[in-house]
Order: structure tokens, then C-alpha cells, then sequence
RNA sequence: GUCCCAGUAGCUCAGCUGGAUAGAGCAACAGACUUCUAAUCUGUAGGUCGGGCGUUCGAAUCGCUCCUGGGACGCCA
């Protein structure tokens, strides 16, 4: 059912074709206020066209206006045509329908099934899980979620950031000044300390980055030494990152990083060569990608790889394996012209697939507003800000609810849900000042608010003895109408959340749904005997579904107790 | 220098493809727990929507320009 059609439907008969269903539909529009009514037509544009005030214009729509039974009454007030829903009838309605979807309320088939990977998260080896992977995680993890709700078939890859010139650096760090004991016993701590080690020592002497630069030639020749202790690095990376991802409740597909593809790059290089892409520049291979572009390097002149000669293999690859019709990158906005320059070099190469795929950049977390620096060791370890957040929750359970079963798990719940729900609620490309006060903030605009919005809502069900029952729910109730509009509004919000991949939609939606919940809950006694009670409780029952489901798709749990 | 983001209340941000009185949260102040979890709710206060020009019946929203901040710009990823 949609409501706003309805309304096209009538004022198109009203019009008698002056404009078109598609351009009223988008000339409507939710009034501002709620005492405004539930859609409004603009009539000013018509005003040109008629030659008559656009008041006069909505008063002589809303005589003759024809509105279909779910609707309660027409209103016009400052060249506005505004319409009222049936307010009993609407909620009724929805309640019913989410009462028998249950979980799946708003779910479809928009991707019929289709293929849609999507690159995310894709830690650095021998680097911590800093706070900036934790963007791309949250949000990949998201769109996965999502896409999925919407009937796309999923591949979640962690692009693995485990080649490259950085471990010959490290390699040759390791050799230099390594101590195998100290790495064993903290790998990231200590492989980290030697890395920033590497780029200080590089300042004054140059000659190491050559050294590097060897070493990683080395490495990608299979170079035994180099290689085995490429394979330690990487092991001991992975059981750490495995501690984040638990805690975070993260699971991937597919761990295939930049070193899967090394035996890979030969066929793209031959690929290009056969399609005469490839050109020899300063002693590098490059290829021309347009104008506006620097060139696209391919090969260095040692003749070793670089990231887009990777990224070229994974793409390739990709589609090969999966079919996908859509390829998310989930990557730092600074790499948006590694990434046009990628899918303008699939261009060149014929691949019609390029079409597909998207960059889906988001802003940096930056510090006292500039970027965190690995090499410089300015990073905050995303590890121990989950620890901090969990710390606080467990804090926060003892004070508020000291008798809680299974407080260990529900204050993880709350701690990695204020530190998720904390980096989606803004839109994706904004920058983010990292500020460790705002990410523990479990009151306001935070995950926990919701989360304890959901809480309410369980223990109510729980005391009410809510039971679903085949009976219609008859809701007469305006004071729920705002509520009730939110519940409408779900899929709609979940289908714009995709089409801009734009997780934040659905944090700042369950802000409003569980704003409105609590504004209710306020001045309606819903466990009191009245005539309501059921069909409250039922409205209740709505709240929380959608909101547990909201959650869940920004990857966040909803305790039912907290 | 060129290109890409962004600039809305003291702070952090909403504001969908232009529309009716500019919206939250935090912080501040004043209230509401013998009553469904106060991680909540209700009020008060707070803004030349970075500046200018333009398009339009109508601009925070679109275009141009300038200012400010951040980022990217061949052998890092």
C-alpha cells in the first residue's frame, strides 16, 4: 500500500492530465509540521499555468478532490493543498503487517539475487587495527547487511593489505634492529615500533628506502628468507585482527588480500600489452587513462607491482569467480583517483562489467584535525577503545542494574553498539575529529539510547505478557501517529540507505523511531487496563521489532534487558 | 598550481531530488522517579545556514565566484 500514490492518483484525475504522475510524485512532499497533515501539494507552479493564485488554485483541488477512504480530510492554507490520513485506519494497517512480517518487515527483491561483493575493513599486515579501519569495517559491514535485506547475494572480502614496498621496509627494520623474543611476544606492538623506527632512520638516511624497496623486490621473486618472514608477520596480524572482528561481531567471506593475487598480475599485464594500453614512462609502465588523469602506474622500474597492478588482478578476478553485478570498495576517500583511475583502466581494457563497480569513500578520523599517521605513531588502537567502551558499559550495568543475567555479554553489546553506532550515525564522507569522550557517550543521540529504547520496549511485551494471536489489531490511538508515520517510513529509509550506500540513514532512523517511542511511553500508561491495551501492546511489539532490525543491520545487537 | 570533499546554534551534527515558522543531541539553566528500566521525558535559552552575485513565485539546498579547513596529485597503500 502507499499512501502517496493514492494521493497522485486523485489529484491526477483533479488535473486532468495538465501534469504528469511522475511529476506530481515528485511535487509532493511531507509537510514540516504534523498539524500540517501527512502530504502536501505545491500549487505554486501551477499558478503560472492557470493564472490564478496558488491559494485559489488549492481550494477549487480540494472541492472536487476525490480522496480515497483512508483518507481522513483535505485542508488548503498558503497555496498549500494539504491532505490528512485516517489516522485509526493507517495504524491499524501497519501494526497488522509488521505483526505478521515480523523481522522481515521491509525486506525485498530488488537485487533478485544478484551478485554484489563488496571490499571492506582490510586491516594492514603488521599494523594495528586502528581506528580508521574501523570506518570501512562498520560501514561494509552495513551494506552487506543491507544489500542482503534488499535480495543481493553478498561476498564480504577483507582486502588484506599484506604486500607491498612496506615489508621489505619492514623486512629490512627487522634485520637492522629486530629482536625475534620482543616481536613474539607483542607482534603488532613491536612490528609497529620498528616500522616507525624505519621511517625515522629513512629521514636522514635515504638509502634505506632503497634498501626497502630491495627487499620487497626480493620478496615478490620468492625470496626464502623474505618470505618466511612475510608468513610470520602475517600470521601473527590476522590472530590479532581475529580479536577485533569477534568483538565486533564481523564475519567475512572471503580473506584473499593483495598477496593472493600476486600470481595474477602476469595475465593483466599481458591482457593490456595485447590491448597496446601500455606505455614505458620514465622507466615505468604506465597507462593513459584521460586528460584530467595522471597516467595509471602499473610497474615500477625495478619491475616490481604496485597497488592498482593488484587492484586490476582483484577486480579481474572477482568478476571471473563471483559474476558480480555490483563490486563496492569500501576505502578511504583520499584514494577516490586510485579508484577512477582503476575503473577507467577496466574501461580501456573492454571490461563492460566496470560499470559496476563503485567507490564508496568516507572521511578520515582525524587528530587534533589532521590525519593519523601510522609511520609518524600516531594511532589509537580500535582494540583498546572497545575495551574502554565494554569497561564503561559493565560500569554502567552495576550502578543501574546490578542484578542483570549475563552482564559480561550485554555490556559487550552496549560498548562495541556505542563505538558502531557512533561512526555511522554521521554521514560517511564527513571527517570525524576522533574523540574518545564522544565515542563512550552512551546518553542522547547513541547507540544505547536505542538500545535501551529497545530494552523498554521488551520488558513491556515481558510484563504485558504480549502473545500474537491471528486476531486484527484494531490501534485508535493519535497520540502514536508519529510513531506510526516512522514505522511507514522503514522501507522507504532502507532503499535510500542502499541507493546512496549510505548506512547513516538508518542510524539517524531509529533515533527518530525511538525518540518518538519514548516520547510515548512518557504520557501513555501502555500496561494499564484499558480498552487499547492489546492493540498498545501490539504497537509496542512493532517498536521493537524494527528496532532490533534497524540494529542488527548496523551491526549492532539488541539486548532485551539492560 | 590542478582536482576531490566539506563550511548550518558554544560543541557534534540532521535537513531526501529547491518550498510553509531553521531542527536534534551534547554543554547551560529550570522541572518530572512510592507508579511499565530516569542510559528516559518536559520546558528555557542559543543561528546574518562562511561571504558575494545569479537562476526562481520561492534558495541552507541549484549555478558562478571568493574565503577558510581537510585530502589527493608516477614509481606508498
Amino acid at each position: 500500500m502507499n499512501y502517496k500514490n493514492m494521493f497522485v492518483e486523485a489529484l491526477f484525475i483533479q488535473l486532468q492530465g495538465t501534469l504528469e504522475k511522475t511529476v506530481l510524485e515528485n511535487m509532493i512532499e511531507k509537510p514540516k509540521y504534523e498539524n500540517m497533515g501527512d502530504w502536501a501539494f505545491p500549487c505554486f507552479e501551477l499558478a503560472k499555468v492557470y493564472r490564478e493564485s496558488p491559494q485559489t488554485i488549492a481550494d477549487k483541488l480540494k472541492q472536487n478532490l476525490e480522496l480515497p477512504a483512508l483518507f481522513e480530510k483535505a485542508e488548503t492554507v498558503g497555496g498549500y493543498l494539504n491532505v490528512f490520513l485516517h489516522k485509526s485506519d493507517v495504524s491499524t494497517y501497519i501494526i497488522n503487517k509488521i505483526l505478521s512480517e515480523k523481522s522481515n518487515y521491509g525486506s525485498s527483491n530488488t537485487g533478485h539475487n544478484k551478485v554484489i561483493t563488496i571490499d571492506f575493513s582490510s586491516p594492514n599486515i603488521a599494523k594495528p587495527f586502528s581506528m580508521g579501519h574501523l570506518r570501512s569495517t562498520v560501514i561494509g559491514n552495513a551494506l552487506a547487511n543491507i544489500a542482503e535485506k534488499s535480495g543481493y547475494t553478498t561476498v564480504k572480502i577483507n582486502h588484506l593489505g599484506d604486500w607491498g614496498t612496506q615489508f621489505g621496509k619492514l623486512i629490512v627494520a627487522y634485520k637492522k634492529w629486530g629482536d625475534e623474543k620482543k616481536v613474539k611476544e607483542k607482534p603488532i606492538k613491536e612490528l609497529l615500533k620498528l616500522y616507525i623506527q624505519f621511517h625515522e632512520e629513512a629521514e636522514q638516511y635515504e638509502d634505506l628506502n632503497n634498501e626497502g624497496r630491495e627487499w620487497f623486490k626480493k620478496l615478490e621473486e620468492g625470496n626464502e628468507e623474505a618470505l618466511s618472514l612475510w608468513q610470520w608477520f602475517r600470521e601473527e596480524s590476522l590472530k590479532e585482527f581475529a580479536k577485533v572482528y569477534d568483538l565486533l561481531g564481523v564475519k567475512f567471506d572471503s580473506y584473499n588480500g593483495e598477496a593472493f593475487y600476486n600470481d595474477k598480475m602476469d595475465h593483466v599485464i599481458q591482457l593490456l600489452e595485447e590491448k597496446n594500453l601500455l606505455q614505458v614512462s620514465e622507466g615505468a609502465r604506465i597507462v593513459e587513462v584521460s586528460n584530467d588523469m595522471p597516467p595509471c602506474l602499473i610497474k615500477k622500474k625495478d619491475g616490481t607491482t604496485l597497488y592498482a597492478t593488484r587492484d586490476l588482478a582483484a577486480a579481474i578476478y572477482r568478476q571471473d569467480t563471483y559474476q558480480f553485478a555490483k563490486a563496492l570498495y569500501v576505502v578511504g576517500h583520499e584514494q577516490s583517483l586510485h579508484f577512477k583511475q582503476l575503473f577507467s583502466v577496466l574501461e580501456k581494457m573492454g571490461c563492460t562489467w566496470h560499470k559496476g563497480l563503485a567507490h564508496v569513500p568516507f572521511g578520515m578520523i582525524l587528530k587534533d584535525g589532521k590525519k593519523m599517521s601510522t609511520r609518524k605513531g600516531k594511532v589509537v588502537l580500535l582494540e583498546e577503545v572497545l575495551q574502554d567502551a565494554i569497561k564503561l558499559a559493565e560500569k554502567n550495568i552495576s550502578e543501574k542494574n546490578p542484578t542483570l543475567a549475563g552482564k559480561d555479554e550485554v555490556a559487550r553489546q552496549i560498548g562495541t553498539g556505542a563505538v558502531i553506532f557512533h561512526d555511522l550515525k554521521n554521514y560517511r564522507l564527513n571527517d570525524i575529529e576522533f574523540s574518545l569522550e564522544d565515542m563512550l557517550r552512551f546518553e542522547g543521540e547513541t547507540g544505547p539510547y536505542v538500545q535501551y529504547t529497545h530494552a523498554r520496549a521488551s520488558s513491556i511485551l515481558r510484563k504485558g505478557n504480549f502473545q500474537q494471536t491471528d486476531e486484527v489489531m484494531q490501534l485508535d490511538d493519535d497520540q502514536a501517529w508519529t510513531i506510526i508515520t516512522t514505522l511507514v517510513e522503514f522501507p522507504n529509509v532502507l532503499k535510500r540507505a542502499l541507493n546512496d550506500y549510505d548506512p547513516s540513514q538508518i542510524a539517524k532512523y531509529t533515533l527518530d523511531l525511538a525518540k518518538s517511542f519514548n516520547k510515548y511511553y512518557g504520557s501513555v500508561r501502555i500496561l494499564e487496563e484499558h480498552e487499547q491495551k492489546q492493540a498498545r501492546l501490539a504497537l509496542v511489539y512493532s517498536v521493537q521489532t524494527v528496532l532490533q532490525e534497524a540494529l542488527r543491520l548496523l551491526g549492532i545487537q539488541a539486548p532485551d534487558e539492560m
